[in-house]
DNA sequence: TATGAATGAGATTTCATTCAT
DNA sequence: AATGAATGAAATCTCATTCAT
């Protein structure tokens, strides 16, 4: 069997053990027999635990890179206006962690978690795509609304939080089943062009003076 | 030394390990010797390292609740407006994610990838915070914008978009240190009134018809 | 409480501790916890460890040997039968061990099997039993068939097998319910007693020759 | 080195270790020392502690059942004589448990100690060998007495006593060196022919009745 | 290309024992 | 007379990793 076909299988199994275990929990043997090989095997092709979970890490993110961006081609001639990039490029992100869930936690869960050399190399990605989607969302607004005099920062901040929300809503989506992970997108998408909108029209909020409370007869203090 | 204060110690030096090292990688003689007492004393008042991560959970996960409780704080007479509440809540919940980044690294990122006793303690707090968050917004949707007329569950769907964006939010203000939690509250809740605002007002995104891509005069496969 | 008392109450929560765990597997804290009393009590009373099963030891087989040689008692006037004496020292025996089983426990499973300090300990004892049961063995032979003509090391040979049987049947009495203790005892008193009518009598077993086994037809070898 | 070969070399360290140790105070350090293997090797064969008991315990029960059995062999043509058998079976017994002195500590004085697992591991050897003996004796009554006319219970309570004998005298033999397995055989075969004789001529015994001791002018108390 | 055999280092956990009061 | 607080030492077991073939 050549070589790089028992890599994926090694990969694969790495992935799988990886998300379900977590990367202390995992351990080289049972990746080795989920894989079908022997263990000097994993090592020969993949020299160490760490240089494993890292190989598992790169292929996972290329993989939801690949899966999102094409899914939003930016390259079609005519071009596909901003808004309908974003969300095919957000259905394609929940139906690509919904399809291999373990990868997802590879990079959501265990990277960030497991010190500077694994943070760093899922920060990249998750840099990629956060950018790609502060161009969406920026050109979205201007194509929509006009000039988009919002400061690049808070762009940076919706984007953040677009993604935080988008994972919350796939977690919630998964444990009450009547929520598809359609219509959590599609929640999702009604949330983000509602606010963006709002924005936009420059509808922000500040806070409203607080009533000075009822003073209370106090004794002392 | 008195028993209780020792325990203290105990947790502390616990959530700080685990929220660095992660649950696996924290080893009880780290905690320890990081408490300044010897292991078997951890065991004695602990019991096992299973215990003393939830005994950690427990604490941290009391103490955030208390927090964004006590700063929404619905008590005071006159009561204080929802809006304000969701600010001051979001406020006090950045704030204290960034005062004890450790624990939150423990609620956020350990517990909720270490398998099925420690999932769910931190699952129960966090349906509380959106339970709480669920009724703020639908009070402050009525009270700003008269009758809300949202379905029940879209203001379900928004309020876990906006606990998940806080939560991706913390960790994004906690790497980047020049955002402070005020910024990052006014963030979330410029986006999330301005988004209020947008569905009540009917505002919402529908999948423009895509326009049909040029055929490409496909050479093979 | 009077430290007399207490000891006591620390040897009863020790014997059965050590004589349902093993001497390795019982804790101190579980003596103590069960004995009512803080662990360095135990210390202060008993030393170590060691000590206390030391005194374990002494006080069950002082009681057994107690138990024995009083029902059997060889002091009354008239002279009680040897046979009868032996019957009621096995009788005794049964009864006492049954009665105390974790007491027997520590002498007859623990004791030995734990190195020297404590095998000599209960080796003493057993010694002590061995040679009165051997005494009323040979007593009793020679008051019921003359002259006893058993060479000594027989008569030792047979008080030890005595004592294997006894502890066999007990054994045995306990699993099949229909067998009382005092139905076994009779049993054992009754196999014993024809045996040594029987010895005594000169009924001897000798090998008979064994026939030659016919010849195969073998080929080779 | 093969891996059966290892397995016995570790089989042959644990059964000596346990033997003199006993099971709790044997570690699984001293175990793999004396096997000259490293400990984890240990257990990747033989995977805890407890299975390697076990283990013991069925490799020294088996290799003393075959033992007896093979000496007793009753397959031979013409067939031996059941005392024979039973004399040969004896005499294999005796020589087994000299030979093997830690095997015969494992089976005898340690797995009956160790709770339940074990204990019903020896147990059901136990009860081969005391059906194989029943079988014997019956046997051997009806050729050498005619009718045996014995109920089959006194048979079966022989049968456990004669057991439960060779047993006590086995330790007895291994202690005193001067003890030959012959000598041992004979006695107890000398004993348990001339029970038999006299049982089956129905010399019983029943406990005469006790004159009445002499009233003692008691004083007081 | 592939593996059976093997281990050093370190994990969690327990226990007999002592000290200060 | 009695105990709450504390620990050194050692137990069982696991794991990433290598060697010889």
């Amino acid at each position: 069997m050549p070589r790089a076909v028992r890599e994926q299988q090694m990969l694969d199994a790495a992935v799988r053990t990886f998300g379900q275990r977590g990367y202390r929990a995992a351990s080289m043997d049972e990746i080795a027999e989920l894989a079908g090989v022997s263990k000097p095997l994993v090592y020969l092709y993949l020299n160490s635990k760490e240089q494993l979970f890292s190989a598992c890490i790169r292929r996972e993110a290329a993989a939801l890179v690949a899966a999102v961006r094409g899914a939003a081609g930016g390259t079609s001639v005519p071009p596909v206006p901003a808004d309908r990039q974003l969300w095919d490029g957000l259905t394609a992100f929940f139906t690509h962690t919904a399809e291999r869930p373990d990868g997802w936690a590879v990079l959501h869960s265990q990277a960030r978690t497991q010190g500077e050399p694994f943070a760093a190399e899922v920060a990249a990605m998750r840099e990629e795509i956060v950018s790609f989607v502060t161009t969406l969302i920026a050109e979205a607004a201007r194509s929509a609304h006009g000039d988009p005099s919002l400061p690049e920062r808070e762009v940076a901040g919706l984007a953040q939080a677009l993604v935080g929300a988008a994972e919350s809503l796939a977690g919630w989506a998964n444990v009450e089943d009547s929520v598809s992970a359609k219509e959590a997108a599609a929640t999702l998408m009604n949330f983000a062009w509602a606010g963006l909108g709002g924005l936009m029209e420059g509808r922000r909020w500040v806070p409203s003076p607080v009533p000075a409370p009822l003073p209370v007869p106090s004794s002392s203090l």
